[in-house]
DNA sequence: AAACCGTGGTG
DNA sequence: TCACCAAGGTT
């Protein structure tokens, strides 16, 4: 153990050389990563699969990306097929992953790729930067692991894992400056791609916001918050907001062959672009506006029940109606075939409704 | 610049 | 159970 503490300003080439170090005999092997070894072999990082990747890892965890990474490398190998799919195809293979702007934004990525920059992606932060879905952290992620750029990559790991070397006591998220200026310091001009990845793998995988495992971590010498026992104290957040509840009625129509209707979503705000059944506004106050009464026409409505759904920023409280309808109503929708349902856009909230109203429907295992 | 935007795993 | 939170970006 070290009894010198380590210095803000100076992190130095230990910290990289340690870190590369520890890389080498512990990175995890990720479908779209090249590993040390397999670079040693003359393999190279594809731009498109590091590109696609980090789009939706944006805050998602791994294991929820892995299946949905398979799913677009095989369907869309490359940039230019992306660019050549349609949106909606796009849209229904990103259902159940969430955020559901980043798939709206990845097909818009790859038309401006293939029609402004002939299939390939810019080598420079600053460029990749300025394309749709590509902020700060993905635009230094890729120039880093896809071009070998000494970017500056800071993520959520990131900031955890340096907020506690340098025991940075100011706020998120006012600390991102000063945490990206440390950041910048401690990138090494060789292997910057390996270094963001096991800075990620390592918040990931050992200096994890609770409960760090101190004792397997390569920097916990150089640790100032390891040094002083705070290791958990950090990195300070302000306190989150209470999340108040919005309620509401969804519609799960049913014709005699046991087509359901749907409708699509307006392509902007909450779940934007996907496709459900109709419902009410989803207000905080019950007004009288919910229940069979605010159906979208008249049929013989039967509730199902109550589903909940916890969004980021407000919890969702739906009442479920089902009815079966043996004239086609005046609607806007189509209607969807029992088996041509699990193919639609339908984000994991619709699929709640139609598993109320259908029990058979969406059991765990199906995509 | 603060609010908005999904979902599933975890302790 | 439930609060926290994950390889953030856009407006």
């Amino acid at each position: 153990m070290s009894s010198a503490k380590p210095s803000n300003t100076a992190p130095g080439p230990d910290l990289a050389a340690i870190l590369l170090g520890w890389y080498d005999r512990h990175a995890r092997s990720l479908p779209w990563r090249v590993s040390p070894a397999e670079r040693a072999h003359g393999v190279v990082a594809d731009p498109y699969r590091v590109w696609l990747s980090e789009i939706m890892l944006q805050q998602t965890t791994v294991q929820a990306v892995k299946p949905y990474f398979a799913a677009f490398a095989k369907r869309w190998p490359g940039v230019t097929d992306l660019a050549a799919a349609d949106t909606e195809d796009v849209m229904k293979a990103w259902a159940g992953l969430g955020y559901y702007s980043r798939a709206r934004n990845l097909k818009r990525c790859a038309d401006v790729v293939a029609k402004d920059h002939g299939g390939r992606f810019p080598g420079s932060e600053d460029g990749l930067r300025a394309l749709p879905g590509i902020g700060p952290y993905t635009a230094a992620a890729i120039a880093a692991i896809a071009f070998d750029q000494p970017a500056a990559v800071v993520d959520g790991n990131i900031e955890r894992v340096f907020t506690r070397l340098f025991e940075i006591e100011t706020p998120l998220p006012s600390a991102k400056t000063e945490i990206r200026a440390a950041v910048a310091r401690a990138t090494p001009d060789l292997r910057p791609g390996d270094f963001a990845q096991a800075l990620m793998d390592l918040g990931a995988t050992i200096c994890t916001p609770k409960r760090p495992a101190c004792t397997l971590c390569p920097l916990s010498d150089l640790c100032q918050a390891r040094c002083s026992g705070r290791q958990e104290l950090f990195p300070v957040k302000p306190a989150k907001k209470e999340k108040p509840v919005r309620l509401g009625a969804a519609f799960v129509a049913e014709r005699g062959d046991g087509a359901v209707l749907l409708v699509k979503r307006p392509d902007t705000g909450l779940l934007g672009g996907m496709t459900g059944v109709p419902t009410t506004n989803w207000t905080v106050r019950a007004d009288g506006a919910t229940g069979a009464t605010s159906a979208p026409f008249a049929a013989n409505w039967h509730g199902k029940g109550v589903i909940t759904h916890v969004f980021t920023h407000f919890e969702l409280r739906l009442e479920v109606f089902h009815a079966v309808v043996t004239l086609a109503p005046d609607h806007q929708g189509w209607w969807s075939s029992p088996d041509s349902l699990t193919g639609e856009a339908l984000p994991t909230v619709m699929k709640k409704v139609l598993r109320a109203a259908f029990p058979a429907l969406f059991r765990k295992g199906t995509p």
